[in-house]
DNA sequence: GAGCACTGC
């Protein structure tokens, strides 16, 4: 046969395929897609793929898929259900015919990038061709020649926004559906209205096994949507539990990795723990107790290493997991013996093969959202089933392996959730509120949420958007409003964006934007706390955290030409060039909605950061704080919730007013990245919301009605000039050097 | 005088 005879596709009819027409273009000799003969690495890689649990449904599939619209898929790891359901989707769809594109969503970026290459070697394609990948910052993909995609779940929901019924797509694949991602959550929401509006767009949730049923229920179009299940392929994970409850996990958790090292076969080992700095604890007393044993017992005991894992760590240091175990410390000595102590981010994010024994105390850290003071916090939580049930599985990637819970098995049966309330129950909306009402929904109380969320949640977002001006008192969405929606960032901060040219100073506030979406810039080694303190001494803007972020960048950006600027002055490079990469895309925003971009030259630095500080004020106006008394606690407007300066903050005085970026809620309640302001700014600027009528009285209210009444009184004298140089503090005008 | 669980746009 030549290719230029007959198209291999030839006789498929679109949503009309038989498994055995696909089996036989697969098992062809030419490339349906490329017309090109398949390259032996093709012909490898079928052998591997057509022995995954779910190659062998084909049929089934197609069956289910043609009839329905919405299919609900559950498989477990190794079934292979993420790189070959779509490609089966594929000759269904036909989509290279129809200029439409398969879509199969991911929550995380790495995912989607790898399984995109995965699945292009898999079809013979060139990654970014025929199958791409769509994230953040990185669009992989040539429009009118790719019709697969993966993507981040972000990603597609940001293209809802702008084409509701996201007509390019022939079919969506929602993958690991069961995390309950905020973004997947709404995407589902999105969709099952979608379905009914467009009949031809087909979707396919898949999701791990508890969930099936929650998800066929919700995706009810006249049935229950019908379930399409595919085994997985891993070992057997033997359970233990513990008699007792342990009254410290961690001191438990230490004594079982050792009593695993002394007694278990060879096999590495995993513990999940909380945080970092209960990460680095624990290694710390594994280790010294691991080099007793070895130093006691040299004969039956080997050495042991032990790998901290968490996001912050450096990637050259999380690298380290995949080190092998140390060997014997003689030759025919006891086996050495590698332990991983990881936050959850081993249990979805990171696969670690090779693990055998997994030690889970059932605690992670969870973000938690108060509505009713606005907090959002971390706070150490019992793990769910589901996720005590996804860390045994860490144990049997390769072997049958042992998992040891911390915990009786009774209270695994009667205390643990059955699944991790999803986030949307735990965080903070206002941005979800304001994609929401982007992408067209009208009532955002009634939504057919999989979960909704808590009223007063909706209602904190709404009273939010309202006052930043991005809803009107009816909910709708205003032209600000639409223009915030635009920026991948919280709505005061893109609001923060929209103003700033007002005071000139759009380059300086997209930096300090750009600095606050990114994680922690100050490193403080353990070992070297003074130094990276003084450090930061150096580059404090005494004014506010604010200005220091913005000092810091710019610090960076005028050092690029010294290799080791970062390292040297202990802020964390990999941040600062994360920052400047969101610095550039908001910047391309800007352009794209036509804000003007400015700065302007000022005689005197102080001016300078008023206008600044002023632009934050646009944005943040209702994360104010007013000194109360004289021991330094503060009281956050209309809250009323006190609060201290957090111990990073930088200010070098206590001043009457403060803004600040975050309110957490540690030890003590504290406000986190924190700027000096005048209180007559926040009259100025946001009128609606320190309007006296709205204000429950108290000492808040009553210094800013003694700042309103001073101001009436000073009218008549020039305004800017006066109430500037009263309110500067002497010492400032000094380090400056100008005045 | 604390501490960034983890993602994502």
């Amino acid at each position: 046969m030549t290719s230029s005879t007959k198209h291999p596709l030839f006789g498929f009819m679109p949503r009309r395929v038989t498994a055995k027409q696909v089996k036989g273009v697969i098992d062809g000799n030419e490339n349906p897609f490329t017309r090109l003969p398949h390259s032996p690495q093709y012909l490898k890689i079928l052998e591997a793929r057509k022995k995954l649990p779910v190659f062998a449904q084909m049929e089934e599939f197609y069956e289910m898929f043609t009839k329905h619209q919405i299919i609900v898929l559950v498989g477990e790891t190794g079934s292979g259900k993420t790189t070959q359901i779509p490609q089966f989707v594929v000759y269904s769809d036909m989509p290279q015919t129809k200029k439409k594109l398969i879509a199969c969503t991911q929550p995380r970026r790495v995912a989607a990038m790898s399984v995109a290459k995965r699945v292009a070697d898999e079809m013979d394609v060139t990654l970014g061709k025929q199958v791409g990948y769509s994230i953040r910052f990185e669009d992989m993909t040539e429009p009118g020649t790719t019709f697969l995609k993966y993507m981040t779940d972000g990603m597609l929901l940001r293209e809802a926004m702008h084409d509701p019924d996201l007509e390019r797509y022939s079919t969506i694949i929602l993958d690991e559906a069961h995390e309950r991602t905020l973004a997947t959550d709404i995407l589902m929401g999105l969709i099952k209205s979608l379905v009914k509006r467009r009949k031809d767009l087909k979707i396919i949730v898949m999701s791990a096994t508890l969930d099936a049923l929650k998800f066929q229920k919700y995706f009810t179009i006249d049935e229950p949507a019908p379930l399409f299940k595919v085994p997985g392929r891993t070992h057997p994970v033997e359970i233990f539990y513990t008699q007792e409850p342990e009254p410290d996990y961690v001191e438990a958790a230490i004594r079982t990795v050792l009593m695993i090292h002394r007694a278990e076969e060879p096999g590495d080992i995993l513990l999940f723990l909380t945080g970092e700095e209960e990460i680095e604890d624990a290694c710390r007393k594994i280790k010294g107790e691991a080099d007793d044993l070895l130093a006691n017992d040299p004969d039956t005991v080997g050495p042991l290493s032990c790998i901290p894992l968490y996001s912050s760590l450096p990637t050259q240091q999380q690298q380290r997991i995949f080190d092998p175990a140390p060997p014997p410390r003689v030759s025919d000595g006891p086996p050495g013996r590698k332990v991983i102590v990881s936050t959850n981010i081993a249990e979805t994010s990171l696969t670690i093969d090779g693990i055998v024994y997994v030690v889970d105390p059932g605690f992670s850290k969870q973000k938690l959202y108060n509505p009713r003071i606005r907090v959002e916090s971390l706070l150490v939580t019992p793990i769910s089933k589901a996720s005590a049930q996804q860390r045994a599985g860490r144990a049997g990637r390769t072997r049958p392996g042992k998992c040891f819970r911390l915990y009786t098995e009774k209270d695994f049966m009667k205390e643990l959730e059955e699944q991790t309330h999803p986030e949307i129950l735990r965080s903070n909306l206002a941005n979800t509120v304001l994609e929401l009402v982007k992408a067209g929904v009208k009532d955002l109380v009634r939504f057919d949420y999989v979960d909704a969320p808590a009223p007063e949640t909706l209602m904190r977002a709404l009273e939010l958007l309202n006052f930043l001006a991005a809803l009107d008192d009816d909910g709708n969405l205003t032209a600000l409003g639409s223009k915030m929606s635009e920026f991948p960032l919280d709505p005061q901060m893109s609001k923060m964006l929209i103003a700033s040219p007002e005071f000139s100073c759009s380059q300086e506030v997209l930096t300090v934007v750009a600095m606050l979406s990114v994680p922690n810039i100050w490193l403080r080694p353990n070992n070297q706390r003074k130094e990276a303190d003084s450090a930061k001494q150096l580059l404090t803007v005494p004014d506010g955290d604010h200005l220091t972020l913005l000092n810091v960048f710019n610090e960076y950006q005028n050092n690029l030409h010294e290799r080791n600027w970062a390292w040297n002055n202990y802020v964390s490079a990999r941040a600062l060039a994360q920052a400047d990469n969101v610095r550039a895309q908001l910047l391309r925003v800007m352009e794209r909605l036509e804000v003007d971009v400015v700065t302007k030259s000022y005689p005197d630095q102080t001016r300078h950061y008023i206008d600044i500080r002023k632009a934050l004020v646009c944005g943040y106006f209702m994360q104010v704080a007013h000194k109360e008394g004289e021991k330094g606690s503060y009281l956050t407007v209309k809250d009323n919730q006190v609060v201290s300066l957090h111990p990073s903050c930088g200010l070098d005085t206590q001043p009457e007013w403060v803004l600040f970026n975050e309110f957490v809620l540690t030890t003590r309640p504290y406000i986190r990245t924190v700027t000096e302001i005048r209180p007559e700014w926040l009259l100025e600027l946001s009128a609606n919301y320190y309007d006296f009528n709205l204000f429950t009285d108290g000492e808040t209210k009553r210094a800013l009605q003694g700042v309103l009444r001073k101001q009436i009184k000073q009218t008549s004298k020039k305004r800017i000039a006066a109430s500037s140089d009263m309110l500067q503090p002497q010492k400032k005008k000094a380090r400056t050097g100008v005045s």
